[in-house]
DNA sequence: GCCATATATCTACCCATGGTAGTTTAATTT
DNA sequence: AAATTAAACTACCATGGGTAGATATATGGC
């Protein structure tokens, strides 16, 4: 199959490889893979897709065999950098891989699968405890961002242990899902640094 | 100037911008753009250390002004989405513009600049306040990268009035200031949705 | 002032790669 | 088996990053 061979081959050869050698891989010439993906950024949106589907199943499997949803959201993060690490060129090619036609488009491929599955329990848990629930869109996005920001950090620096960052990530986030600050609410408690 | 050349033409055209074109624009030919600023990554470079200082200087402004440390946030996200809109090719640019090598580094341009900015205050907060200090540098990347996907987001849809995004965002990341998880503190008192 | 040397700039090109037009081969239909 | 349709291949174009080598310009010595 067209996108298993691009798959096999990012991963040896880094998000940079050209369609040629993928068409190669995968034993046909480029304008029989043009015809089966489309264009570059095609084949990114496809395969970003299978890498969500993947990574969704990875980080919910770890989920759920958490003892509750403060571990929950530590085995997400842990599940997401674990991912991350392990298929290291697929992920930055579903975001940073494509061509520099829609690059706004392009950052934000995982992100908008990732948004859709978290908008949702958001909105709900919030007006459930009678918070503005509209913050979820921009929520899912800010989390995810934090979560791609945090893990490209690590993946370039190593410059800590992962369970260290793992359990900072989950720190930040989970202090991100309070419910004391709905937006306009006036002046909260807590002070900040410059 | 050739950067002040090179930011012209990216304002008019697009992030997508040829260095053969940016060379015209400057008056001069392409070995001569290259000696004097390298190649593309590293005009990609240079151009984000002149807009991270301009971005630094507008946020800094608009937080002098605010009158306290909520609307300080405040104050440094909008100025932060107002600037990204007003320079909407350079920013894009800047992030997602240079060729595929090097795309974490790419990706981690602005943050980089940022979180040596955010990193210390952060540090010093924590530590003054008794909770772990060491979370700064991955909350100062989560921190933009937060910022920086609820931008594109915000760029890409215009799906909502900007002062309820700069709300939304400056919920989310007040609350991630909280003090009352530090890593490893045992399950928190609030409950998350899965 | 004039020649030699060094430095910067330009012309002209290479090469990789995304993308496609047009021909050929293979399959399907009647 | 001939005709029609669909797929794949060969061969190519265009763009753009990057550079080698020629050319002009400036600097220093006499």
């Amino acid at each position: 199959m067209l996108l298993a061979a691009a798959e096999r081959l990012i991963r040896e050869n880094g998000p940079s490889i050209s369609l040629e050698a993928i068409a190669t891989e995968a034993g046909v010439t480029k304008p029989t893979l043009y015809r089966g993906v489309g264009d570059r950024d095609a084949l990114v949106n496809a395969l970003a897709e299978r890498l969500a589907d993947r990574m969704a199943e990875a980080v919910q499997g770890q989920v759920a065999e958490a003892s509750g949803p403060h571990q929950g959201l530590r085995s997400l993060v842990a599940a997401y950098l674990d991912f991350a690490a392990r298929e290291r060129h697929l992920y930055l090619f579903v975001t940073a891989g494509g061509t520099r036609d829609d690059r706004v488009q392009q950052s934000l491929l995982l992100a908008d699968g990732a948004a859709r599955q978290f908008s949702e329990p958001i909105a709900a848990y919030r007006a459930a405890h009678g918070a503005d629930p509209n913050v979820a869109t921009v929520w899912s996005y800010g989390f995810l961002g934090a979560l791609h920001f945090a893990t490209l950090w690590w993946l370039r620096d190593q410059a800590a242990d992962i369970d260290i960052v793992i359990d900072q990530i989950t720190s930040l986030l989970w202090s991100g899902m309070g419910l004391e600050n709905s937006p306009r609410s006036g002046e909260p408690p807590r002070e900040m640094p410059e």
